[in-house]
DNA sequence: GACTGGCACTCATTACACTTGAGTGCCAGC
DNA sequence: GCTGGCACTCAAGTGTAATGAGTGCCAGTC
């Protein structure tokens, strides 16, 4: 029971009539609209297969038919084709993303970006603290007590601590510190920490031996364990945009979806290659979700991923188009951070 | 002509019926659920003379009374006390503080604490820059011709810049370099560095003066003129439980106020001494907020305001308790800051 | 066998008339 | 100056009818 190439055609076209005008689509408007040329009871004839096949459904009984997501996956699948960007488009992500001044800066200004030009809510990842290696560690005495841990990471991000020590430590033996740790641990990836971190415990002299511990244990467990992932999001006023019936008639679960940032990192955040994912409506892990499709891919400098990014749009977004902005960002941002 | 005590009880009954309720409330309501010991009718003329005065208006001919801008304005001014908070919610917010990381955890902590209690947008600014005093300027040798800068001001923020030397710099020069930044600017004040970095200049030795110029035009430019100020928000998706009437019927220009960081400074950075502003519907004078009330304060360590943080709701929330739980988070905020 | 035109049928949507009831303004009386 | 009473207003709810887009099915045609 294939679906022929004519059926194939009223999918794509019904998919991409209700895209643009988010109403259901009848027979007649249809073969209109496309140039099928069959007449409005042979797509009927063609609708009811494709109902029975799970890719369309009616709403009620004398209306027009809507996608099911099943639909929608056929669509992105094997019936549409990647839009390439305008050159106006291009130009405009060089531009905005050009000028930026450090990692915040960046990844902000690829959020708005994003969400500009898909007019949806977009998501940017930090780059992962987990996929990142130490470029250098300072420690910065606030006192004789207290000292703020600054790791700087090859991706630009910078994390501070504050460190209460058990101790005073005189500054000489703070510049010892320093020393042993950026020998030990500078270029190391920072999954693979926990053991030289260890090791230095026993390397450094006894004396410094308690605030080494202190130490240690604050670089562990605050920035190794807890994966400290961070997000940028922009563009929610775009929700308002698709009309409220594109979320069952509330936008309240996707706003409190939005202000988790499990939820996010769980969606844009798990990525394994350079690979676009689309997960559209119930294919969403989460809940709230439902209703919204996701269009996520991996960034990084080179063919290094080191976080994720993407879009959250109604179910009916412009899926071809947001799929090509989605990847030509990702791979601008990918080229910026390669830079440095 | 003024308004005797009863007018102004019945002012009070309604915008606290009001804001109870959601809906128009009704001169017989009102004796019965305030114990008004007058007759309905005796009401009904007050209501006539607040009308008058345009404290109070109808949404339409035989409706209710709801108040105006103006009678929101006076109930906060002279009927309403700030409501205390209960134990359990200081608990909530000394909790919910403690075990905050670092200041970026600090911020986010408040601005979700302060969205859960008051059930509101909340808006937390980072403590500006411009208010904030150098402790500690750090230059990072990431390659001989580029330098991380990393600056940490008195209140735990740590901004860094990626700087391009023109030339190659010993790693002995940039200590030089460091030390002689740090000897000239620690502890000062932002605001005051501009002059004392053009010193620097001119005392640096003669091999060191164009790092020097380009690191010094780095920290002018990026770091004190721009003012880099951040904000954090959370509890948009409160927004949709008021009602969307509220909002003349759209989130839309609410939600894109409140992507615009230049907006929210302008709401809630521009405080002076540590008073509450509370700004009802129309008196806001960004056009999209209109419709909207915004209760702000600043917070610091001390006495001192190092930055602004504050509430978005409705014209109708709770003015009282809002203002009273803004104020106590705000002083939860600035006591842990002065820790530091 | 695949396509088409025709036709009866379904049902959301809209319009309209009607009812209901909360709330008002006003006035005469206490 | 307050109160009870009364006529009036009008949003919101309810029932009914008309409208029309869209369907499913069937008999006829290529």
């Amino acid at each position: 029971m294939g679906l022929d190439d004519r059926k194939l055609a009223v999918l794509r076209a019904i998919v991409e009539d209700y895209v643009a005008t988010q109403e259901p689509v009848g027979s007649k408007a249809l073969v209109e609209r496309h140039h099928l040329n069959v007449s409005p009871a042979t797509v009927r004839n063609d609708m009811a297969v494709l109902e029975e096949e799970g890719y369309i459904r009616q709403p009620h009984t004398s209306a027009g038919r809507v996608p099911t997501d099943r639909g929608y996956r056929l669509f992105v699948d094997r019936l549409s084709r990647v839009k390439p960007l305008s050159p106006a488009e291009r130009r405009a992500i060089e531009r905005f993303l050009l000028g930026a001044v450090d990692l915040d800066d960046v990844v902000h200004r690829t959020v708005r970006l994003l969400a500009q030009l898909t007019r949806q809510v977009a998501v940017v990842q930090y780059p992962s603290l987990a996929r990142s290696s130490v470029r250098h560690l300072e420690l910065v005495p606030i006192s004789t007590t207290r000292l703020m841990v600054v790791m700087i990471v090859d991706t630009g991000r910078v994390e501070q601590r504050l460190v209460e020590l058990p101790s005073p430590v005189p500054a000489d033996d703070v510049t010892d510190l320093r020393r042993s740790i950026n020998e030990k641990l500078a270029g190391q990836r920072l999954t693979e920490t926990p053991p030289l971190v260890q090791a230095l415990l026993d390397e450094v002299s006894p004396s410094l031996r308690p605030a080494m511990t202190t130490l240690s244990t604050v670089l562990l467990e605050t920035l190794v364990e807890r994966k400290d992932e961070r997000l940028a999001l922009a563009g929610t006023a775009n929700l308002t945009r698709a009309g409220l019936l594109d979320f069952h008639g509330s936008l309240r679960p996707i706003l409190e979806a939005l202000e988790e940032e499990v939820i996010l990192l769980k969606l844009i955040g798990e990525v394994e290659a350079s690979t676009t994912r689309v997960r559209i409506g119930d294919e969403n892990e989460i809940e709230d979700l439902r209703g919204a499709s996701v269009v996520s891919t991996g960034y990084g400098p080179g063919s290094v991923i080191v976080g994720g990014l993407g879009v959250l749009g109604p179910t009916r977004m412009d899926d071809p188009g947001t799929i090509a902005t989605v990847r030509a960002v990702a791979r601008y941002v990918g080229d910026l951070l390669a830079q440095n």
